[in-house]
Order: C-alpha cells, then sequence, then structure tokens
DNA sequence: TTGACATATTCCCATATGGGAATGTTATTA
DNA sequence: TAATAACATTCCCATATGGGAATATGTCAA
C-alpha cells in the first residue's frame, strides 16, 4: 500500500511545509486566498489544493464573503499534535540531564555511532 | 513533484502512524527490533524500514549489542514538532476561552460581561 | 447580459511510498 | 566450518501526491 493521504489526518496533512506556512499565515486572523498566494508567494491553484486539504482535516474554517473565500487557521485541531509530541517532553528532559552529566563526566571522544545509513544530498 | 520523502524530516517521518507507535514504544528505553515485532504486532522487514527512516531524520538512535541492535527514540528530535505546534498555543486558548465566556453568559445572563469584550476584526 | 474578478477543479506526470515476499548480511554458537 | 539467530535490503507494484497549465465555477458590477 502506498503511502497514507495527506488527508487523513492532521500529521499527514502538517507534513507539506508549505501547508505549514499556510496555518501560521492563517492563525491570527482570517484571511482571502489571494492575500495568501501574494503573502507566501505560491500558485493560486496550488494555495487552493492546500487549502482543500487542510479544510478537510479540520484545520482550518471557511467563510465566504462575496467573490472572497475567507480562511482561517482552526488552531483546536493541531492540540492532537500537541499532545502526542507532549507525551514525550519528560524524555528529552531526562536525555538533557543525562547529556549534561554524560559530559561533565568524560571527555573521552568514544562515540561509536553505528551505521549511518548514506546520506544523499546534502 | 511528488509528496516529499519521509526522510526529508521529523514532519513527514512522524505522519506514519506505526512510526509514531514505534517512536512511543521506544521512547521508556532501547529495545531490540525483535521486541519491537512482537510488541506491535508487525512484520520484521516493515519495522527495519520504519527504523531506517527515523533513523535518517534522528528520531532514534542505534547500537549495536551482539547481533542485536538496540534502539531508542531521541526525544529530542521532537521537540522542534512540539515547538511549531506551541505556537498555536494562544490561539486555541483564544478560542476555548471565547467558547466558555459565551456559554457562561448563556447560563447566566443577568451577570455582566467579566472583562473586556473584544471585539472581532474584519 | 456581458465582463471582470476571485477561487476551485481537472488533467498530466514523475516520483516516493509501504506492504509482501524473498534474499542478503552480520554475529554467535555448535 | 557450518548452522542459526537477528536484522537489513532488495524487488515488485498499486497509489496518492504536488506542481504546472488550462479550464471551470461563482459572484459582483455595469
Amino acid at each position: 500500500m502506498p503511502r497514507a493521504a495527506t488527508t487523513s489526518d492532521s500529521f499527514n496533512a502538517v507534513a507539506e511545509p508549505r501547508r505549514r506556512e499556510i496555518l501560521t499565515y492563517l492563525a491570527p486572523q482570517e484571511r482571502p486566498v489571494g492575500d495568501i498566494v501574494s503573502a507566501l508567494r505560491m500558485e493560486q491553484p496550488s494555495v487552493s489544493k492546500h487549502l482543500r486539504v487542510l479544510l478537510e482535516v479540520g484545520l482550518v474554517d471557511v467563510r465566504r464573503d462575496g467573490r472572497r473565500m475567507l480562511y482561517r487557521t482552526n488552531a483546536e485541531a493541531i492540540r492532537p499534535l500537541h499532545q502526542w509530541t507532549s507525551t514525550f517532553e519528560r524524555f528529552w528532559q531526562h536525555q538533557l540531564h543525562r547529556v549534561k552529566e554524560r559530559a561533565e563526566r568524560m571527555a573521552d571522544p568514544h562515540k561509536s555511532k553505528p551505521a549511518s545509513p548514506p546520506k544523499e544530498k546534502s
């Protein structure tokens, strides 16, 4: 099976960088599509397509204003992502602690990073 | 262009549900691949592939132990996701606040409005 | 009605994907 | 050395994707 659809959930929808930009832009206040196009320097059809995805997963809301469509980020829909990442908060705090302790204890650079996969490009 | 590679960044890597499960499972302590396979009921090759993706974006670390490979979630790598979602925190709080205020007004119409009645812009 | 403006949709297409199945690789033990 | 355990990689493939380009839809103004 191929990759899950971008519209399957917020995690997939937000994986796209441009969509993240749009969400950030639309968070403070609602905006017509044209504003997004000019502000983020994207093609109009592209923006419409991204908005469709965001709308389908509930990350944005719309309302019509004459011939314009006003979109706004539905911040509520981002909470699940926030909550998921929060479950790791205690762990990265522990890690920071360990790293610090270790660095203070040893100056020996014997850090074996096993088989790092061939990283193309850069 | 097609969708960005799952290995392009943490956002894309985490979009896959099974990979999220793996990260959760590997957060408390390091585990060999076999444990993941039996605990999450996934095919071994599948797990290895997911681990490769997670490794490439730095979401997990590995070390060899005999013929086993011990993986562990690198919680630090999840912080960027957490931080990004955090930028929306104030917005969903506003939303909740609006909802709450409205609910209170409706429940007790005699009571005057609490503090400032921020008028929506347009 | 016509024309202009604001968005949305469709078509085309190269590409990465994740699962299944089979095979490869590395390390331990007999 | 051979056998086996523990993982990793490769091959095959149906599929959703995002961008570009063209076109369709919907709304307001004259």
